[in-house]
DNA sequence: TAGTGGTCTAGACCACCAC
DNA sequence: TGGTGGTCTAGACCACTAA
């Protein structure tokens, strides 16, 4: 097997040279070498530099655009994602309406300080107990009624500063890319039905115990790293969670 | 470009060659040329029926392949996709456990009758009000307690005499597959928290007026056909939905 | 018009599996 | 050992985009 990093010779690397290539080019995204939203070099360009052939390189971009990490556009060529609306709408955001239609709520901060990891922050994005945090807390309306209450907690080192900014985006992952060169490429969520409490009844105008739908997501950067832990309480008497299984 | 359906020369066809070789391919699967389970010929024997290169025929593959469609085995072959636990577990039923491991729900059948299509079953299986159609409720237990009500509606054309059958397996889609011929290949999910109703809080052993988490699903087949319409009502105290997010 | 990604082909060798 | 899919290469032509 070709290779372009040569295996130890005890334990030999099985990869393939294309995911190794795929490989090379994912840690220059997670360095920073290749930002989101910047035109990749050509094919041809990219062959010569890792010394493989076009078509090597191809089935690596084509790899990587599956994960929607790179977005290819015939004529112009090929680009690092970005986060933007379109990708909040059809890959993170999956709240629909009456008619199916995809829907993006807005948002309101109502919080937004540093604290010490408690037990379940610390769980959940693998960092110590007590260390700095950012906790965000917004109310977020579809159709101007409140709709979705959302607690929000990073790690600090991850995003040193956060507490500071002064206005949030609606899509908080823009701001995690273009403020502290953190990309959002993947989370996991766990959906239950829950009652609401007093607190979250008050601010999303729902009696308390009314069935609320709970998603509790960790959202994952380029590199592997638990980047963000966020609650969502959606009130879902006027809309619906879209999920499309293959 | 080259073409095996010569285009009509009026609408100018744009497909390229390998997808016009996944339909074709696709087509044999619906017709049932190819059954659930049964191995394909060889990517030179696809390549030579079809006057393509392997190549081509390798991309159309990759492509079922990337469906969920066909299953490629290093040594042994292509496969046409089979609905077995596996399938159910990662790619149509998403609940976990505390610790996050995959669980697949048993059943017990409540009951199983036909009836004529209401209005809102003609509006989810686009066909007309008043059709034949077979509804099947079941309860489905994890740990040994009742956990999911579901509503299962099919029409009848598609599943002739399926009211008949004695004991319907776990993982109805095998069902579909082995004794009528239809094969689930994609499904649309709308979730959304509600409150228990009385007959549901009784056959699940809960208060009415918990919350339980609502999944209304689409269930398609292979030609697009809208094949079932199901609606699952969870008790989430002690399971999860799984999403995951690219 | 020049440059990009998209498609298609042809052939070589490798890794895995069944016999 | 023979056959399968998996990887890699090389080169041709097409379709789209921007200047």
């Amino acid at each position: 097997m070709n290779r372009i990093i040569p295996s130890s010779g005890l334990v030999p690397e099985a990869k393939p040279l294309y995911a190794q290539v795929k490989e090379l080019m994912l840690g220059r995204m997670i360095e920073g070498v290749w930002k989101p939203g910047a035109v990749l070099p050509s094919e041809f360009q990219l062959a010569e530099e890792f010394g493989v052939s076009q078509g090597t390189v191809r089935k690596a971009l084509d790899a990587l655009a599956a994960e929607n990490l790179v977005i290819r556009r015939q004529g112009r060529g090929t680009f690092v994602a970005e986060h933007d609306e379109d990708r909040a709408l059809f890959h993170f955001f999956h709240l629909v309406g009456r008619n199916g239609e995809r829907r993006l709520p807005g948002g309101t901060v109502l919080s937004c300080r540093d604290g010490k990891a408690n037990k379940e922050e610390a769980a959940r994005l693998r960092i110590d107990r007590g260390a700095a945090v950012t906790r965000i807390r917004r109310v977020r309306d579809l159709d101007g009624a409140p709709a979705i209450l959302e607690d929000i907690s990073v790690p600090c080192d991850l995003f040193p500063g956060l507490s500071g900014v002064s206005d949030l985006p609606n899509t908080i992952y823009e701001l995690y890319e273009r403020n502290f060169g953190v990309t959002i490429s993947r989370a996991e969520e766990r959906l239950a039905a829950i009652e609401a409490g007093p607190d979250v009844a008050k601010l999303l105008g729902l009696d308390v115990g009314q069935p609320i739908l709970e998603i509790d997501r960790i959202a994952f950067a380029l590199d592997g790293r638990a980047a963000e832990w966020r609650v969502s309480l959606c009130d879902t008497r006027h809309h619906r969670y879209l999920a499309e299984l293959v």
